[in-house]
DNA sequence: CGGCCAATTGATTAAACTCAATCTGCGTGG
DNA sequence: CCACGCAGATTGAGTTTAATCAATTGGCCG
């Protein structure tokens, strides 16, 4: 089996951790097959229900199956800030066999199928296979980077940038696990969801969003399903620079296989 | 030498680094002198001076070993805002050897002495001293929560809670490595630097300066220097939890080890 | 048909920004 | 030693943005 058809298999693993390691590292079967066992213990929630605590104990990594997921906090007053939405494929508490307590809580954002794994089961996986534990550093740098970007969005973007600049994002990390139809995003977030992401109240959340439809740049379909008419438009308005999340480049040895 | 004495010298070491790892886990000698030896070396840098470039190419790893940094970006109409801010003993672009592209800015704030290590051998030498692995694991960890953190302050918090709680934070990390002496807080930031961390104008964030050290809260001792007054009303203000970056525990069993 | 949660709209208030001057401390060249 | 220049800090005035308060509407499910 060439490279061309091993990776066209691994994009066609059903777990989701899988494609998205494969499109940063050349899986082997041997390696995918591994990861997937990793996940046997397969958890469903529903919208609401909280799996990790802020401040309570992480003994478990979650891998993403299916479904969104907030990681959030909370002032002492009570108001809830979003710090980052992880989608299919995502590692949620990735640290949790060097820090038990856990720094932020994290919930359902949609149903949600996803799988909790020992973490001394990830630290064994990665010193048997050292391009998993590459692929895990760079999944653990890209939450870094989104990090980052939720930053500057918050910090000096005005509420209408902060929309665009935010649906842009989600664009374009759907567009890599082929969840973009057509534009079409489905996003299992109320609009206070939203708000608590963006640092903004739901009301001015609400009216800014219709503004983003007079102007032709999305539509809404339903309640729960947005449809991006114009990317172009979307980046600029956001201040989103579309190539910000490459994948990492096939040609370009992956150092760091020790 | 018994344990409480080895923790001893390698808190009095004179790198930044060592001393910080050694509050996280138990370094042997041997462990503290190689940290040691890959910082040889140094490279001295004025205030403004950029050293990791968005978009540029990572080609190596940094150890403040004296000194603050920024990591920061810029929007596309030019405005900056400052991620976090790395203080003595922290590290940047740690993720060096699995994405050779930066994906921030990084600036001395103040006169700077780090040294460039080939994050080739920062894998090295995970690879054979699993308490490092262990302790960098940790860095990475609680670089994330504070990045949750200053997401929480730019989101929810108002202007004055959030320059409250951004001291507070400074107060707390710098108490970690030993640089509060009665309060006094060396702060070699501009108020155009904090309101550029804080996501505000430098002139609103002059008045909420003002407003602190009227209510009695902080004392501004010339350009460079912050007596925080009374850290528990600070910490009200800002609603930060003192306890909300705690040093691991020493019987805490590390996992990980391999 | 209610009941409930989410979305929407209006009116008002409050927070923070921008623009425009000063002011101040400090270093430097004359 | 002093005038000058400059960057950073400070203050005032007016404007903009976004929050809050208060209803009302829309859709969906039992």
């Amino acid at each position: 089996m060439d490279q061309s058809t091993l990776r066209l298999s691994v994009m066609q693993s059903n777990s989701a951790l899988v494609r998205k390691l494969g499109t940063m590292t050349l899986l082997s079967k041997e390696e995918a097959a591994v990861l997937e066992s990793l996940q046997s213990n397969i958890v469903r929630l529903k919208r609401g229900d909280v799996f990790i605590s802020d401040g309570g104990s992480l003994s478990a990594t979650f891998v993403l199956r299916a479904g969104w997921a907030a990681r959030s906090l909370k002032t002492k007053s009570g108001r809830r800030q979003i710090i980052s939405v992880a989608l299919p494929g995502d590692i949620l508490g990735l640290h949790a066999s060097f820090r038990r307590t856990a720094t932020y809580t994290a919930e359902a954002l949609s149903e949600l199928e996803l799988s909790a794994v020992d973490p001394i089961q990830f630290l064994d996986v990665s010193r048997r296979f050292p391009l998993i534990a590459a692929g895990l550093s760079w999944f653990t740098a890209r939450e870094f980077t989104i990090l980052g970007d939720q930053t500057l969005r918050l910090g000096r973007l005005s509420a209408h940038q902060r929309i665009a600049h935010f649906l842009a994002e989600i664009y374009s990390r759907l567009e890599k696990i082929e969840e973009v139809e057509d534009g079409l995003l489905t996003i299992p977030m109320t609009q206070t969801d939203l708000a608590d992401t963006l640092g903004l109240s739901h009301i001015h959340t609400n009216r800014e969003l219709r503004k983003l439809r007079e102007n032709g740049l999305i539509e809404v379909q339903g309640r729960r399903a947005v449809r991006i008419l114009d990317i172009e438009r979307l980046c600029d308005v956001g201040m989103f620079d579309r190539d910000r999340y490459p994948e990492i480049a096939l040609s370009e040895p992956l150092t760091g296989s020790g």
